[in-house]
DNA sequence: TCTGGGGTCCTAGGACCC
DNA sequence: TCTGGGGTCCTAGGACCC
């Protein structure tokens, strides 16, 4: 223990990380204490565990288990979809009871934050100690569910604390025994320590955090990068990553990806597959009146490699209708004919608040102005008939998906009717009614 | 782990410009 | 025209998280 960072008997810093036991599950029983101790999961509206209460995890279901399965494991499951407007109203009373001993909150998902309460013992009265074992309280107290609590010097040490003991654990790492609890604690159990760099750090015969923790400074920046290096700092007690309370803005990014089996290389239904993600990208867009500046296409390939590509606009827009050509001629230069692919994404990126936008020079406003009231229209229709009731004629191969039709003559003809030119096909017909 | 989906951040290398 | 060197910006892809 010759490490000076690792001899500490101060609390330089003293950060706090608050992490939810099997949060769905928990606001649930809260709401209906009936459940309470139950083999119980949400997720079902997507048809795998999202949440599983810790009944549940007893008997071995898990996060992503198939709901099929996990009924197989357990006949008297009881199954909820999940229901994220109520979660939210718990997860904010979790973050305003934490704002009752600072404002140095921050709001990391949907069930875990982290709290800087440096300096804070003399306006609170307490230890630091106290201080995270009363938020848990309070905690525990307002919402009606447990929380599992770690406090140490950064972050990164605060979730090897809040992980230690779970559920309802509150486990306190001062410096001087920050060897103790990492030297049973293998590398791929820290937060930010991947698959790629646990086999990185195995192969150079380091297994456990505190093994990393000690290497030598000067073969840490020799042998890694940033994200490497500050997280061997925060391990050793010493804080490099803030805790941060700025509101997180909205979005920097919006991603639809789907996967569909068997893997495929017909042109036409992979191009269809992508432009349907397109448009379920613009609609979520659309509801936050985001535009954005550039779109990524991504092909999947069976081996789970990815081409991907960035299309920059001219014009930050939200409506498909005006994206189709440019996707087509993006879909066409990461296409590989001999290619098999598992999964097509869109992603939006730099996006803007759909503000008044500037028409360019050559462009007719009236064209442009007609297709946002459209697109005003599609998504009106589409809250009362469901998502996708209208869409581009150039998405609707993917329709026949599920019955086993995918690329039947039929559809061809379909499809044919659409036109035999790019702009045609993709713009003019315009919009498909899904019966 | 025989592999879903939606995010964020980082980096190597190319393009472009003195 | 070939040469160097250095800076900045961009982009495709990787790694990681929940």
């Amino acid at each position: 223990m010759s490490d000076i960072l690792f001899s500490l008997h101060s609390w330089p810093q003293a950060i706090v990380h608050i992490d939810g036991d099997a949060f769905f599950t928990s606001c649930e029983e809260a709401i209906h204490p009936e459940l309470k101790g139950k083999p119980l999961i949400t997720g079902g509206e997507r048809g795998i565990v999202a949440c599983a209460s810790y009944p549940a995890k007893k008997i071995g279901i898990k996060r992503g288990v198939p709901l099929h399965e996990a009924k197989r494991i357990c006949p008297g499951l009881i199954v909820l979809p999940s229901d994220y407007e109520t979660y939210s109203l718990f997860y904010r009373r979790m973050f305003s009871v934490m704002r009752r001993f600072t404002d140095q909150v921050e709001e990391y998902s949907i069930d875990e934050a982290f709290a800087d309460i440096t300096g804070m013992r003399r306006a609170l009265h307490s230890s630091y100690e106290t201080i995270a074992a009363n938020m848990k309280k309070e905690i525990e107290k307002d919402l009606g569910l447990t929380v599992s609590v770690g406090m140490s010097l950064t972050k990164v040490l605060a979730k090897v604390a809040s992980k230690h003991q779970k559920p309802n654990g509150l486990t306190i790492i001062p410096g001087r025994t920050i060897a103790c609890y990492l030297q049973d604690l293998s590398v791929d159990k820290i937060w930010g320590i991947g698959r790629a760099t646990t086999s990185y750090l195995n192969k150079m015969g380091v297994r456990t955090a505190l093994e990393f923790a000690r290497l030598p400074e000067a073969t840490v920046r020799k042998r890694f990068t940033k994200p490497g290096v500050e997280i061997w700092r925060e391990l050793r007690g010493d804080s490099v990553y803030p805790v941060t309370t700025e509101e997180k803005s909205v979005y920097a990014s919006i991603s639809k990806m789907k996967t569909f089996a068997p893997p495929t290389s017909d042109r036409e239904y992979l191009f269809a597959h992508l432009l349907r993600n397109l448009e379920s990208a613009c609609i979520k867009a659309r509801r936050y009146k985001l535009e954005p500046k550039k779109i990524v296409p991504i092909l999947k390939k069976q081996n789970f490699d990815s081409a991907a590509c960035e299309i920059k606009l001219n014009r930050p827009t939200s409506q498909p209708l005006e994206l189709s050509d440019l996707l087509h001629d993006a879909f066409h230069s990461l296409f590989k004919e001999n290619e098999l692919y598992r999964a097509t994404g869109i992603i939006l990126l730099d996006l803007a608040p759909d503000a008044q936008t500037q028409y360019s020079l050559f462009e007719d406003p009236v064209v442009a102005e007609k297709i946002r009231h459209l697109y005003a229209a599609v998504d009106e229709i589409s809250g009362k008939y469901g998502k996708h009731t209208l869409h581009l004629g150039g998405s609707h191969l993917i329709e026949t998906d599920g019955q086993g039709k995918r690329g039947a003559p039929t559809v061809r003809e379909e499809t044919r009717l659409f036109g035999e030119t790019k702009r045609q096909h993709l713009s003019l017909p315009i919009l498909h009614v899904k019966v």
